[in-house]
DNA sequence: GTCTATACAATGATAGAC
DNA sequence: GTCTATCATTGTATAGAC
């Protein structure tokens, strides 16, 4: 027997996106979200860093399956495929439960800048998680760097269409696709014209 | 004659740098940067729109430098040539005057989470507009964005490596041989092994 | 171990006077 | 352009309820 409705943080997540599509992120008030949820402020605070927060997903979780891919690449397998694993890693966390709140961030997420630096910020930090974790492996910082550029791009660029198309087929197969597609655009980068 | 002390923009800065540096950037409060400049907080955020960006040179006017070496780029040029143009304009911002307040950010910046989501965010918004104005000029995104990340990590790397040296020499050099290495390691990035 | 109540400090916006 | 004053909101801190 529970003393408290179940699942706080997904009545809290809920509410904050169902209001935020209303009424605009920045017009929408911690309170609110609480309150809808059928909480309190000091509990979204409890579960929430803060009011960014509760749109992303954890940045360790993020960083973990980014490099934890790539420290278990195959032994023989080139700098491009270790990248692409971990890119593939990245993939499984767009679980089907989250689709609608994907599809409604499209929207929410351009409509504030504070949110445009949250998400930013786990970009630039999964890409340097990578990068890291990529130079350790094959000892060159600099194609490290360019790498994991590259992949990310591939990455969220992917996602950005795999949403757009209404997420017809997998996540994983369209980032394949578009991480070809960059790495052709590696090798021809600094040819002339 | 002026009714007020004049430069208030440049004594709010330079009394905001001195208090982040000694008593770091989150125990210091907007109050306190006005008061030590001889100002108010009302007058603070007329001069910066926010606490964060009293440290950060104004988007607009990066995004303009980097655009604008683009555009003005010779018909001839090569992408890479194009970029370089694009990252040695850049390098004009860090004036002489600037150099205490250069100096005092490679300890306050990573001090503060939400200085390093700014810093990011303008690193990221500097890459935005390269790639976008790269890819109108060549006619190929991804190229494009491919070059934008390795122009920019040598401007980052450089700049970096720069101010450590204590600015031996000038910026412009040191970012031109990074970007080398980096044009380099985009070709060399395929390679197995 | 999760939630609530209350009080609090700081950011940043706003309106009106000089 | 600056000042005083007031304000809403975020986010923290504390102490207690179930």
């Amino acid at each position: 027997m529970a003393r408290w409705e179940p699942d706080a943080r997904g009545r809290l997540l809920q509410a904050a996106v169902e209001l935020f599509d209303d009424r605009g992120y920045d017009a929408t008030t911690a309170a609110q979200i609480a309150e809808r949820a059928g909480l309190t402020k000091t509990t979204l605070f409890r579960h929430f860093a803060d009011k960014r927060e509760i749109l992303f997903q954890g940045q360790d979780e993020l960083v973990a399956l980014a490099v934890g891919a790539v420290e278990s690449a195959p032994r023989q397998s080139t700098p491009l495929e270790i990248a692409r694993g971990s890119v593939r890693a990245l993939c499984s966390i767009h679980i089907e439960e989250r689709r609608d709140i994907r599809r409604r961030l499209v929207t929410i997420l351009p409509s504030s800048a504070e949110l445009m630096e949250r998400a930013v910020f786990k970009r630039s930090a999964v890409t340097e998680a990578l990068r890291s974790a990529l130079a350790a492996r094959i000892g060159d910082s600099r194609r490290a760097g360019v790498l994991a550029d590259a992949a990310i791009r591939a990455y969220y660029d992917g996602y950005a269409s795999w949403v757009a198309s209404g997420e017809r087929g997998s996540l994983a197969d369209v980032v394949d696709g578009e991480l070809d597609a960059f790495s052709a655009a590696l090798g021809d980068a600094l040819h002339t014209r």
